[in-house]
DNA sequence: TATTGCTGATATTAGCAAATATCAATCAGC
DNA sequence: GCTGATTGATATTTGCTAATATCAGCAATA
């Protein structure tokens, strides 16, 4: 019975001893120590607690708090796929940008949409003080949250979930297709074609409906013969060029739903002897890479998937900092970066023209 | 003093317990009921602890083990980067998927080559079960692990360390030089323009490396005028291949230290008429995307990033499993992409044709 | 009634102690 | 001396318990 055991008003004193000594309760203490934001507290009250801790030499250890201050925290961020495009890497690095400017560590794992393998890996990182996770997919689409992650806070990059369960941010592919098609109007171009990624994808069908919205906002028939399928190689974007070339009353633009197929579609038209943007102005989507590099250099959209990492980052750690709102579906915007392959503008009173890069 | 306080003899019994009944020690009683591979055990005894251990109903509860059976192993992959290029990501597949057929886990972190961020995220990470860490970089350089790492079983991907303290997979920069440059040899061309990559970079000094040797082993003098700087981008292809084509006796073939540079190569021998094989014959590095949709396809070398982190991840594996080896510098091999940028053999007497893609 | 100041009840954690694994050292028998 | 069998010592883990955080709700006051 010598030091192990802890004597009734020997060892270290509790708040429970410093409450006693300023005749109020555990609670209050708590909240007078561990300035709670928020906490309503007469300032006499206060410094009564303060003088029977500092009179007892209490030492403050913090407890029970589900994210120590000043600890370490991590957000998991689940891919489900990693190498074929960056976006999967932008979206993390902007995940990661944020959280580190609040000392958040991150940490990516993939997990090719395995949902035992997704359970098993969170599984075994609950040890870890873990302030959330990010869900992020290569396909915009539907996605199933396996019920072991269930009482974690998540955020969705690219995908959503079915009831609206956890926050998501998307890519505004609408918008976008709206935003380039106007683009394609305003520098005044009138039969615009459009070569359309994979069918049953959402960015394919997103982009579509939004160069549908422009030509209705802009009073232009839409014309199905300008639409044409693709699967988003270049190869579609060179055959489908060569078909609507071949029309009797081929466009005067392109918007191809992304950046690979606009290079296609480059080859068939320089081939064909027509002259970009002159006699036909192309725009794309995406800003791989490659659009800086190709001749002359392609107009085209962001996909924000950086901007989307750092929202969802953004999201994560507000919800952790007890801001709790309802599930949104936020959509991140496809930034037109106007380069020359849709030209300067051919005919009247257009916008001003938009500095490349 | 009820129910919370054990008493002596209450409660489930112990290996103690048992041990006292068989009339052995508690080590003696968990080697029997642990079942531990090799450990020397009379049968009458063990069938003396095995007989207590019934008697008293002791439950057999597994603990005080390092890495519980069956429980998960992890491999952490520390990046430098991630972005720019999709090598970070093919390394992380690579050796996900070796590390997948053991059913071990991976993660990935990104560190930006931040040693303090680095031991301060393992540090976390440290209440896993981690059974190594892949530490790798986008360019091929030299690295300083943090000494908070020196207790891991670290295995380098695409660097290496001063003191040869760890396994390194590297690239094969120098015979994937010389391999390209007899490419180009084998088809007939003698006289090869290079185009380097930026200064004081590991690949483009082995790249450059392998060309002279390749050029050494058939016996042809090294031209100094037709080797130039470059910095990896397109613009540097071109403005080099200009001048590689102004020169009095223009090479007839040109290796570009990696796909980029070629794409700009490109541009700058249509823009002067030259055909492409036929006239001048292109080779470039990396095999990225783009090789497969330029016009001709371009013949390069793989990058082997993916089989890297595979051989990386193997070792780690092998390390954990027991085999202990000298740590060793391996160097994985670049393929040879033959496309049709380096066309089908001009002259006499050469290799099979390969197979594009 | 609205607001402020506090507390009881409950969720959560840190630290600890007991339980177990493991291995080098020891022991007994030949 | 040699070899197989056992154990003491120690590292590691799990479950337990006291300490702390937090919030709804109560009482007093304006």
């Amino acid at each position: 019975m010598s030091k192990s055991k802890r004597q009734v008003s020997v060892g270290r004193p509790t708040m429970m001893d410093v409450a006693a000594a300023a005749g109020v309760s555990q609670a209050t203490v708590s909240l007078v120590l561990s300035g709670t934001k928020g906490a309503r507290l007469a300032d006499a009250t206060r410094g009564r607690v303060l003088e029977a801790a500092q009179a007892l030499g209490y030492r403050f250890v913090r407890r029970g708090t589900k994210a120590p201050p000043g600890g370490q925290s991590t957000i998991v961020f689940v891919a489900d796929e990693t190498s074929t495009d960056p976006w999967m890497s932008l979206a993390f690095e902007g995940a990661r940008d944020k959280a580190l400017e609040y000392g958040i560590n991150m940490l990516m794992v993939v997990s090719h949409g395995d949902a035992d393998l997704e359970s098993n890996i969170i599984g075994g990182l609950k040890k870890l003080p873990i302030l959330g996770l990010i869900y992020g997919t290569i396909l915009t689409r539907l996605v199933q949250i396996p019920s072991a992650l269930a009482d974690l806070s998540i955020v969705l990059v690219n995908c959503y979930d079915e009831h609206r369960e956890h926050h998501c941010v998307l890519p505004g592919d609408l918008l976008g297709g709206r935003t380039a098609t106007e683009h394609l109007l305003l520098s005044g171009r009138r039969r615009i074609g459009f070569i359309n990624g994979q069918q049953g994808v959402d960015a394919a069908r997103d982009r579509l409906k939004g160069y549908k919205q422009a030509l209705a906002s802009n009073d232009i028939a839409f014309d199905p013969a300008l639409v044409r399928p693709g699967n988003w190689e270049p190869s579609a974007g060179y055959e489908m060029t060569l078909e609507l070339m071949a029309l009797d009353n081929p466009p005067d633009a392109i918007f191809c739903a992304n950046d690979m197929m606009a290079v296609g579609c480059f080859d068939a038209l320089k081939q064909l002897g027509a002259r970009i943007p002159d006699d036909v102005a192309v725009i794309g989507f995406d800003d791989r890479n490659i659009a800086q590099y190709t001749h002359p250099p392609l107009s085209t959209l962001v996909l924000p998937l950086y901007e989307m990492g750092r929202t969802a980052a953004e999201l994560l750690i507000d919800a952790a900092g007890g801001l709790h709102t309802n599930p949104s579906r936020i959509k991140v915007e496809c930034e037109l970066i106007a380069r020359q392959s849709t030209g300067t503008q051919r005919f009247a009173d257009v916008e001003a023209p938009v500095a490349a890069q």
